[in-house]
DNA sequence: GTAAAAAGAGACCGATCAGTATCTTTGTGA
DNA sequence: TCACAAAGATACTGATCGGTCTCTTTTTAC
């Protein structure tokens, strides 16, 4: 039992990065049997397919990531600087991103948008959540009388976080985080001008 | 002679859907037999291997998006309109894109970034392009007096591109047109500001 | 320490993969 | 019209795919 339950968890983990990387019809379970070490026989023990790995390989590449936004808003005092650090979390996406492979929701999003319907569906959730958490960020700084009151958090939010996706997408392509700098430095121009107040 | 260079793009074109839909990896030759209606024997007549169809069918993406941006611009009169105009050519990804499974750049981009390096770096040269053309569009109106000429057109073109693709990609996703529209509403707001006269 | 249960290895399955070789059909130029 | 070449269909290759089955090894509880 608990011997099993820590293998299950190394397969994920090893997964993740695998699929996160080569997307879910690049990966065989012969590249996940090398990065693993464990046989077949080991790993559907486990699972009862490859879309049950997959499914909870992108949770798992999820909640890393998210630990890690966690973290970069944790430290931050101002509601502006939480908006702006979520390009912060990206901004090494080429040689140390928070994740293997980049952005989970992005990497599903696009290599599956026809494709495997139960991941696509997760990544959907993804961004609503995602939303959801920079929606909050723009509710709070206008409680706190940080923000103006008349913006939308809705268009916001799809606006702040399209840049920060399509970015992380320009620099894993050109192997250069100038993308991501740059957006994040025309972001928080307009953020400066169009949300705050004075 | 002339049937057989018929046939040639006819699979070119009926290839291209498919990669953009499911990307290299997801798709397989009898799909392309399939959606063609060629047999094995006579696709391999006039392709040495699924690579070299996939080259070429990245190729004719990308030239009819060019195309679909090229006449969106040529009806536009001020520089601003122009730069606006590539959110227009993407308005209605969600029903009907500029070619079948979105943008073959982002689609590349991210499905390939670790696996294929010569779709990758044609991928690259896309956006080599794609930058050269929004930084002409900068430059013009800078020339013509409509832009201010201290902002910088490296930054500008990858902010703009940025955001297109990852509103594009929000869009996709969620199967619905509001995140281009509202990405596209943001820019235009930020544009207007900061790089427009008067 | 031992027996039962859990975990894992490895051989095997049919299906499908990209690619080839051979043969037939079709198109074309004289 | 006819001969030759171009085009295409079909059957096949070995490799690999995801998944199953059986057997061995290891872990665990008592």
């Amino acid at each position: 039992m608990r011997k099993g339950e820590q293998t299950r968890e190394r397969i994920i983990q090893q997964s993740a990065a695998l699929f996160n990387t080569h997307g879910y019809a690049g990966v065989s379970l012969n590249e996940i049997i090398q990065s693993t070490g464990i046989q077949k026989g080991g790993i559907y023990r486990h699972f009862s397919n490859k879309d049950e790995i997959a499914l909870e390989a992108y949770d798992f590449a999820v909640s890393v990531v998210r630990s890690k936004f966690n973290a970069a808003l944790a430290e931050k005092k101002s509601a502006y600087e939480r908006l702006i650090s979520f390009f912060e979390v990206y901004s090494n996406v080429v040689d140390n991103p928070p994740f293997t492979g980049g952005c989970p929701m992005l990497n599903t999003a696009v290599e599956n948008d026809d494709g495997h319907p139960l991941l696509l569906e997760k990544a959907k959730r993804t961004l609503d959540s995602m939303k959801q958490t920079v929606k909050d960020i723009l509710r709070q700084g206008m409680e706190n009388g940080e923000f103006r009151t008349d913006a939308d958090p809705d268009s916001l939010s799809t606006f702040l976080i399209a840049s920060l996706e399509g970015s992380i997408m320009l620099s894993k392509l050109d192997g250069n985080n100038q993308h991501i700098r740059d957006t994040a430095e025309h972001v928080s121009k307009y953020l400066k001008l169009f949300l705050l107040k004075q």
